[in-house]
DNA sequence: TCGCAAAATCGAATCGATTCAACCCAACCG
DNA sequence: CGGTTGGGTTGAATCGATTCGATTTTGCGA
C-alpha cells in the first residue's frame, strides 16, 4: 500500500564510490571539460546510469555563481502581445539551455517589487522586465548588479539595454492611413500615459494630425488605462458626442475589445459610420490564422512583433551575460522594432 | 567611463562581521525562527540595510533541500486555455511565496522530456504537467521522487494527483443541446485522440448520440490534431459533403478558428445553414469581455475553467508538498471540474 | 628495463546559507 | 553564596557540486 521509495536522490559521491573513482573525476566526466580515460569514463557512466544520477543544479549554481536561469516579469498574461513575447523569450532561452522564471506583476508596483527581489534572491543570471514602475528601475539596476533588459516599455531617455516597438511610428502610420482616406474627425483612445508605449502612441497620433495641419480636438482625445472597460466607456462617450468622430485609433488590444462591444451595443456600424484601427491582434496568430480576420468587420490593426520582441530581448540579455564584464560597452543598446499596419475591412473612407 | 561597481553581493558573513555577531545569529534574525535579543537584532538589521544584503536563495535551497519553486510544463502558449491555467498557477504559487519555472513543450515528446529532466535537475519542489507523452509519466514519476500533479490530460485509469475537466460531460451536454434543438446530422471534429481530452470529448459526443438513439455517421466524425489547420481542412471537407451536417461540435479553440475560416470562405452561413459549438473561448475573458461575443455570429462554446484548473492543481501540489511524507494518503486525488456551456448565437434549430 | 614528461586522477577547499550541540552568563532559588 | 536553569549566542559540520594544485599513472623513448 505504501511503496514509498524513500528516494533521496544520489550524489556524485555515490557515483564516485560505485565507480571507484574520486568525485573530481565524476565531475570531469559529467561536464566533459577535462580528459578522462575512456575506460574510466565508461565506468562512471555506468555508475551514473545504475543510480539514475542527475547532477544537482542547485549545488552547481552555488559553486559557479550562475543559475542558467532568466527571470521574466510581465504585467499581464491576458494580453496576446505579452503571451507572444513570452513565447519568444522561452524559445530563445531554451535554445541555449536557460530556464525561465516567470512572474506576473498584474501591473502592480508592489507586486513587481516583490518579484524583483525574489528574482534577485534566487540569483537569476539576468532579468527581462516590462515594468510598471519605470522610475525606480535605474535604482534597482544599480544596486543589484544583475543585468536587466527592459522590453516594451522604457523610461524617457533610457540609455540601457532594452527592446521596444516604435510606437510613435506605428500610431503615426495608422493615423495617417485614416487621414489619407479622407477622415478629418479622428479620435484616439490612449492607454496609461505614464507608460512609454501609451505616450508614444499618443505622440504618433498627435504628430500625424499636426503634419496634416489638422486640429486636435480635446473631446476626441480620450484617456484609457489599457483595460477593456476603459475602451468600452470611452467608446460610448465618443459615439454619444454631438459630433462623433468618423474614425477611432485605439491604443491597445483589450481596449479595442471594449470599444467593439460599445459599438455593437449602440448599433454603430463599422466601417460605414466609424472606422476603427486597433493595436495588437486580439489573439495570437502564431498559426497563420488571425482572429482579427474572423471578426466582422475584419479588424484593421497595428500588429506588434511580439515574438520578435521577446526573442531579441532574450538574446540581448544572453549576449550581455556571455560578455565577460557584463557591460556591452558604450553602444546604445535600445533596439527598436517596427510594427506592421494590417489594413482590413474596419476602415473605409468617411461617408461624406 | 567605467563606474562598474564590482558588485559582488554581500553574504551573511559580511553582515555578521559588521554587526559583530556570528553567522548563526544573522541567520536567526533573518528567518526569525529563534529568539534574538532586540538590541542584537537591531544591530543585525542595520548591518543588513547598510550592505543591502539579500540572502542567497540558492545556498539556502542547497542546505534545506527545498527550492520554493514549482515547475510547470504546458504544451502550448497559443491556446487561451493554457494561458488561463498558467495565470491560475501563478496566482496560487505567488500567494505562498513560490516561484514558477515555466516550460513550453510545443507538444513535442522530446522537448517535454528535456524540460522534465531540467526541472528535476533544478530540484523544483514539485511539477505541474500537461503531458504530451502520457504513457511514460508513471515511469518518470516513480524514479524521480518529485511530486507531480497532472492537469488537463491524464493517462487512462490514472490514479495519481491530477486536475482535469469533465470532458465527457462537456461534450455530451454540447451535443445534447444541439439534439434538443432538433439537429440530426451532427458532425464532430476531434483532437489528438491519444490525449484524454480529445478522446473524452469524442466519447461524450458518441454517448449523446447513442442516448438519443441516433446513428454515428463515419463521415461526420473527423479527426483533427488540435491545430487550426485541421479545423479548417475538416471544415471544408464536411461542408463539401453531398449531405453536409447541420451542426458541428469542434473540440478545441484553435480548430474552431480554422473551422470558422473555412465557413467564411465557402460562404456557409451560421447558424442558418450550420450550427457551431466550439471548445474554449478564443481569447482570455478574464476581464469580463469575451471575444466570442464579438464574433459574428456570437460563438457558442464550452468554456473550460482554465484559471480554476491552474489554481486547484497548484494548490493540490502545494498540499502534497506540505504533507510530511509527500503522499497524501489513499484518497483518490483526481479532481474533476465541470465546464460550462455558454449558449450564444452560433446555434439554432436546423432550417426545416 | 628504466626514466621522465605528459596525462589522468585525486584531495581538499570553497560557494553561502542552515542547524545543532556546546557554551556563556545572567538570573533565580534554596 | 553557590548551583542550577535556561535563554542567547556561537563554532563547526553540512548540503552537492566545482576547481586547482598536488600526486599518481601512463606511455614512450632510450
Amino acid at each position: 500500500m505504501n511503496p514509498a521509495p524513500k528516494k533521496r536522490s544520489y550524489t556524485m559521491r555515490d557515483v564516485a564510490r560505485l565507480a571507484d573513482v574520486s568525485i573530481a573525476t565524476v565531475s570531469a566526466v559529467v561536464n566533459g571539460k577535462q580528459v578522462v580515460r575512456p575506460v574510466v569514463a565508461a565506468r562512471v557512466q555506468d555508475a551514473m546510469k545504475a543510480l539514475n544520477f542527475h547532477p544537482d543544479h542547485v549545488a552547481r549554481s552555488l559553486r559557479v555563481k550562475k543559475t542558467t536561469t532568466l527571470g521574466v516579469i510581465v504585467p499581464d498574461f491576458s494580453s496576446g502581445f505579452f503571451v507572444d513575447v513570452l513565447r519568444g523569450i522561452e524559445d530563445a532561452a531554451r535554445h541555449v539551455g536557460y530556464s525561465v522564471l516567470l512572474c506576473n506583476s498584474d501591473d502592480d508596483v508592489e507586486i513587481e517589487q516583490r518579484h524583483l527581489r525574489a528574482l534577485l534572491s534566487r540569483r537569476v543570471d539576468g532579468i527581462l522586465l516590462a515594468s510598471t514602475d519605470l522610475y525606480s528601475i535605474a535604482d534597482t539596476q544599480l544596486r543589484s548588479g544583475t543585468p536587466i533588459v527592459l522590453f516594451d516599455r522604457i523610461p524617457p531617455g533610457y540609455r540601457g539595454a532594452a527592446v521596444v516597438v516604435d510606437n510613435v511610428d506605428a500610431a503615426y502610420r495608422a493615423t495617417q492611413h485614416l487621414i489619407g482616406l479622407g477622415h478629418s474627425r479622428l479620435a484616439f483612445i490612449a492607454g496609461r500615459l505614464d507608460l512609454s508605449t501609451a505616450s508614444d502612441r499618443a505622440e504618433g497620433f498627435r504628430r500625424a494630425l499636426e503634419d496634416s495641419h489638422m486640429p486636435l480636438s480635446g473631446a476626441y482625445f480620450r484617456r484609457g488605462d489599457y483595460h477593456p472597460k476603459s475602451g468600452y466607456q470611452n467608446g460610448l462617450e465618443l459615439m454619444k458626442l454631438p459630433t462623433p468622430p468618423t474614425a477611432i485609433v485605439c491604443s491597445n488590444g483589450l481596449m479595442t475589445l471594449g470599444l467593439l462591444r460599445a459599438m455593437r451595443e449602440l448599433h454603430v456600424r463599422c466601417p460605414e459610420e466609424i472606422s476603427i484601427i486597433g493595436f495588437d491582434e486580439p489573439a495570437p496568430d502564431s498559426y497563420g490564422f488571425s482572429l482579427s480576420t474572423l471578426l466582422r468587420p475584419e479588424l484593421t490593426v497595428v500588429a506588434q512583433p511580439g515574438h520578435e520582441v521577446g526573442r531579441q530581448a532574450a538574446q540581448m540579455l544572453l549576449r550581455i551575460l556571455s560578455d565577460a564584464d557584463h557591460s556591452l560597452g558604450d553602444q546604445n543598446p535600445v533596439l527598436t522594432l517596427k510594427a506592421e499596419l494590417r489594413v482590413r475591412q474596419s476602415v473605409a473612407a468617411p461617408s461624406v
